[in-house]
DNA sequence: TACGAAATGTTATAATATATCTTTCTCATA
DNA sequence: TATGAGAAAGATATATTATAACATTTCGTA
């Protein structure tokens, strides 16, 4: 596994969006950019790449991708979404990711993977008098 | 805004399903049970007007629904879903509400909205070596 | 009864995602 | 250099989830 011309771009239009992007999207960034068509399949397999590898996490509410802030550190998926400017925010808590850990004990619960999103507006959009 | 027959159907059907179930397993199912079709719209419907009401949730991580299982409390909406059975399981956990907040607050960002849902292994699964 | 609002029905379609098979690329090695 | 195996990408079709738009029905109440 490694990281190819196509998956390179994908996660370049990604950072450069500079907010969640769905699929489809992607799609259409890439033939503009490269001049040439894709797939849906060709964009999936590249997302499901970069998540494998840490590099872009996949935000649940709103089947859309986003670039991990910080890549290097082993992240929590914690995300701020605002429903005034479509933007999102990546935060690390580990305070949460430990009351989670200790939740699952309780029941006995292994868990894989946590998924912490919050929707609501941000502080620029609410000072803005957004939604 | 009241409780209907088709809206009370699937509410039923949701707790019978004893799962989170998917808008198009439902709409099968009243099918079945009510011996009629419903177009998606009816039921999307009826999960709109049951999730505002607080009587269901959308696991958004499976695309499905789930009855709330304390529709009486102001609940957090924190699942654990076992990937082994699809099972899953909603918890009441305060704390994890109070840091969201906190974080929140740090942030400026005026929340609506939180969704925290952990995937995994439950305990039954678990033992039975399922993944 | 007749009106208005809420609920549901109906049809079509949008948006998101995957299955399947084929082709191309990469690169280690004979 | 040839070649073969595995990974990646292309191509086509289709599955799955969700909503738009408009028509009809239901129901409480003036």
């Amino acid at each position: 596994m490694q990281m190819t011309a196509l998956r390179r771009r994908v996660l370049e239009l990604l950072w450069a969006k500079g907010r969640p992007t769905g699929a489809y999207e992607l799609i259409e960034a890439v033939k503009l950019k490269d001049a040439r068509p894709v797939g849906p399949p060709t964009v999936y397999r590249a997302l499901e790449f970069l998540m494998v590898q840490g590099l872009v996490s996949r935000i649940e509410s709103l089947n859309a991708y986003v670039p991990c802030a910080h890549p290097e550190r082993d992240h929590d998926c914690l995300f701020f979404i605002c429903s005034g400017c479509r933007a999102s925010v990546e935060l690390e808590d580990t305070r949460i990711g430990g009351l989670l850990a200790e939740d699952a004990a309780a029941l006995g619960f292994v868990a894989t993977r946590r998924m912490v999103e919050v929707q609501g507006t941000c502080a620029r959009c609410a000072e803005a008098g957004a939604a």
